[in-house]
DNA sequence: CTCCACAATCTACATCTGTAAATCATGGCG
DNA sequence: CGCCATGATTTACAGATGTAGATTGTGGAG
């Protein structure tokens, strides 16, 4: 099930905070976006049809709350950027932002920490 | 310069090795993704308009080659994930994989290593 | 010289996306 | 009770994308 762009916009709103009115999503949405109110129904439409939000009926209005969980959608997205153009391995992705300096000092201590905690951590 | 999925399988190819004519692409790439000649000679007219190959005339065929740095390309892909899901920080991104279990014992070592060379390395 | 195989280019077309206007439905106001 | 404001749904439409058939142009075989 493919989110396009627009419709992560949306997704992202939902997961900072739901259940929520269309209204409420396009008092937000709307302006920050410079989408129309038709838009934001638009989409959340699709997505509902998609099977990434739901529609809980109350009253006439609904109340949109998202299906996917968002540490799913980050992990399908970085996955597919790791398979599609590191062949699949992560050292060589953090590699090519160290590379580019995006790593900075800060980054490197969060991360070297991150490391010697799943060293003597969880995993197996 | 938006390069899209299908011309990516392009560009890939051309970065293995470069030039080459059409033909040899479609040799490479038509059985592996099941493309007509044609589909493939669409895709390299299209890079060529959008400026990613140059087609260097060599006789009445062309010889392809990229114009893009494929590091380049990476790179750019990588920023924008990063910047677009994890709030353009790097270290959370390489969480999310460790969360997952796309982190094995392999690949912190790799980036252990990666790390400790960054740190008393060429870096400003 | 002429004709043709083949590369290149043009045209085609369904689907997907972004964006939004038009229309439908109905719960609540008067 | 009927009408309307407002949320939902449908329709629209241009541009992008994946995919490929149709057309063109020309270097080289005969």
């Amino acid at each position: 099930m493919k989110i396009t762009d627009a419709e992560s916009l949306v997704m992202e709103a939902l997961w900072k905070k739901h259940p929520r009115t269309s209204e409420d999503l396009i008092l937000e949405l709307a302006p920050r976006e410079t989408w129309s109110e038709a838009t934001i129904r638009t989409l959340l439409g699709r997505l509902v049809k998609k099977g990434a939000v739901e529609a809980k009926g109350e009253g006439r209005r609904y109340l949109y709350s998202p299906l996917i969980e968002r540490s799913d959608y980050l992990h399908a997205e970085s996955e597919s950027l790791v398979d599609r153009l590191f062949g699949g391995e992560v050292a060589p992705m953090v590699a090519n932002f160290a590379k580019n300096r995006r790593l900075k000092a800060k980054d490197i201590k969060a991360l070297k920490k991150l490391l010697s905690e799943l060293e003597d951590g969880d995993d197996k």
